[in-house]
DNA sequence: TCGTTTATGTCGGAG
DNA sequence: CTCCGACGTAAACGA
């Protein structure tokens, strides 16, 4: 069997492709690009998914997403991947001059993948332990509370004078972004409300502008750090 | 020699390893995470990236970026590739249970990758024909802007008033977020000026909320597309 | 180095 | 579907 007609199988039957081969990159869509020749690797997933490295850097150069359409046409002496997408008008055209390597196996990978101290975690410790957390004893009224076209609050408390606490949490170094995502939270629920709204950002460092412009905004802050979230979170966990 | 072995011997030389194996992958760093026993691609670059594919999706599993140093210790038993970062404390752990695939060359990739159709396409030719781009006659006065704190303003007229004029662009549907980027850009030159302001979102098209934002701020919006942008910048590179 | 923005971003989740 | 925000975002670019 020649590698195309290799390749043409493993695709018809969602096998794993790794082509390691020099070629030519085409991408028509919502931008263009032209790859000139090289040697690259070529990963096909069973789902459609293609993605195009080259030998540096962590992202690949060219792609498909998921759901993509592969078609093989040629032969062994110059072959064409060409990728579309359903959606969208999309084309991937990879011009395949010489194959280096062809690999492919059906692989079997049912395994759960876990993450853990991202954003979200931070948030749930925030709303399990604001006192700890952010230094001031509040009571939790809602989490990621949808505000129309606002988009969405982190966490909403109400503080100990009654005033309505909204909480946006970033889990890296926030910036003056994240300060006018609070304000425009805090704006909303000022309007449907007519109350008092606080605005808390809370984060594990602030530039300087988003100190700067939080203060202009007339809005607060406060530093969390994931250590204290980790030890929120395993206290209670330890009752499951 | 073994695959350990011939695994090493392609790191040390900064050769591209693709690797196909059962292996746990675990990660420690800015977050954590732990993807149980399963078959994965994994690729490492000659610059230290790698990268690990389960058998669906655009993304990688688990990661480390350019830079990084990779370490592999056991044997064919049974190893594992260590991933670290120098900058940062990071770590990827790689257990190998079983190789299905091995495949290691020294790639020659030194081709122009050129791409067109981008934000900053866009930005040019909005610059060059503001008239035809946004049906106004304006007069350029800068580009990518800076403004200190408030970050930096994709492009600045004069109009035929005298105002100042702030555009901001976007490539694709322009969302709520970018209609208070623009209102922040407008109000920092408005304070830094004293002029009158006027601030223009320029994209192919706007979601409903992001017109309600631009009303309610006083902003404006024009919709701008893909292939004026390139006929505009084909005429001018038509010059070169 | 830090800070800001873009990305063919992708992904997930709510409405 | 659309819209919105997070991401271990990464990468580029300027100060």
């Amino acid at each position: 069997m020649t590698v195309v007609e290799e390749l043409r199988a493993a695709v018809s039957s969602k096998k794993l492709v790794v082509l390691v081969a020099r070629c030519t990159v085409t991408y028509e869509g919502r931008a263009s690009s032209k790859l000139e020749e090289g040697d690259r690797v070529i990963l096909i997933k069973e789902d459609g998914s293609v993605i195009v490295h080259r030998p540096v850097g962590y992202e690949p150069v060219n792609y498909q997403p998921p759901g993509s359409v592969v078609s093989v046409e040629g032969d062994d002496d110059g072959f064409r991947i060409i990728v579309t997408r359903t959606k969208r008008r999309e084309r991937l055209l990879i011009e395949v001059h010489s194959v280096k390597h062809f690999f492919s196996a059906k692989l079997e990978d049912s395994a759960r993948f876990t993450m853990w101290g991202d954003e979200e975690d931070l948030r749930r410790a925030i709303l399990a332990d604001p006192s700890k957390m952010l230094g001031e004893n509040l009571k939790p009224v809602g989490a990621e509370v949808s505000l129309g076209s606002a988009g969405f609050a982190d966490a909403v408390f109400v503080d100990s004078e009654g005033n309505l606490v909204v909480v946006e949490v970033k889990r890296e170094k926030a910036s003056v972004e994240a300060v006018y995502q609070l304000k425009r939270y805090v704006e909303r629920i000022k309007r449907e409300t007519g109350r008092k709204v606080r605005g808390i950002l809370a984060a594990p460092g602030f530039t300087v502008s988003a100190i700067r412009a939080l203060k202009a905004e007339g809005l607060e802050y406060r530093q969390v750090s994931m250590k204290d979230a980790r030890e929120v979170l395993s206290r209670l966990t330890a009752f499951w």
